[in-house]
DNA sequence: ATGCTCTAGTTCGATAGTCTGACCAATATA
DNA sequence: TATATTGGTCAGACTATCGAACTAGAGCAT
């Protein structure tokens, strides 16, 4: 095992682990049937509903995915879909009050990750992090906001 | 969807990036038979192999789950079980040559992403960065090193 | 040395995630 | 108007993942 490893594979490591305590602190206030791709997902609905491949794009899967995904959301009563106003093909999928109740839950837990990561950081080193990744953002994400949000 | 994400989104994101990146470099050069997930198992191995429980360790998955995907990456020819022989019950998960062949693919990868990244976000950040994550590995990653390595 | 506990790895069964290909209907474009 | 594009769903197939269970080897206590 190299002392060293590459910055891909530190990020991700991170990654998981704001993950997977999410999930757990999700689990922990009674929501125990969220995974987390379908969490994945759900994190990416905004206020007002978001289209189905809009959901895809953000989470670079396929529509296919996304519809299997947005399914099992739906079955459990977090989510649901209806037909977006300025498109006949296409559907909003957006919280219903259970998903709204959830959402509060999994912020307050990325929260507490973050001031953690901060007290082992120092402040400085946690603001300089956020930049750089919110930079690092515009060069990895393929993810293209729609021009009328 | 609020304009600012989560740390936790951020780096997920990026390290989505560099996973998929590496995948498709591999699928460039012949290797398209290499999965991310196998591909997060495989860049486990250490030099002299590594046990199947430590991988599954390392990976934050379940015995069960590096089981399945070593034997895939067995199947490919990627990679071979050999006895360990300070353990009668043990196993070493060790590269083939083919799988020997195919790491200065995944690490070129790694590093081109590296570079790029150092040139959007300068020197000094891309330095921090590494750091910093570093430094959060103490506190987001389960895995411990092993004693005899 | 013996018995018990723990551990390495595998098997089985089940569920979730993911993709390609295909399809239909609504929308956009020429 | 005809054609191309797009939103979402269905079908099929493969991969990832986990809990439960099991066997054999190793560790530990007596």
């Amino acid at each position: 095992m190299t002392s060293q490893l590459s910055v891909g594979v530190l990020m991700f490591i991170a990654a998981r682990d704001v993950e997977n305590r999410v999930i757990e602190a999700m689990r922990r206030a009674g929501v125990d049937d969220i995974t987390v791709a379908q969490g994945r997902v759900a994190a990416r609905i905004g206020p007002h509903g978001t289209r189905l491949s809009d959901l895809a794009e953000q989470a670079q899967v396929t529509k296919q995915t996304a519809t299997a995904l947005v399914d099992r959301l739906e079955a459990a009563g977090y989510v649901e879909r209806v037909p977006d106003p300025r498109d006949g093909r296409a559907r909003l999928v957006r919280f219903t009050a259970k998903g709204e109740a959830m959402l509060p839950v999994a912020r307050a837990e990325e929260q507490q990750v973050e001031r953690e990561w901060e007290q082992h950081l120092g402040a400085r080193r946690m603001r300089d992090l956020r930049e750089s990744l919110t930079l690092l953002r515009e060069i990895t994400d393929p993810y293209q906001e729609p021009a009328d949000v």
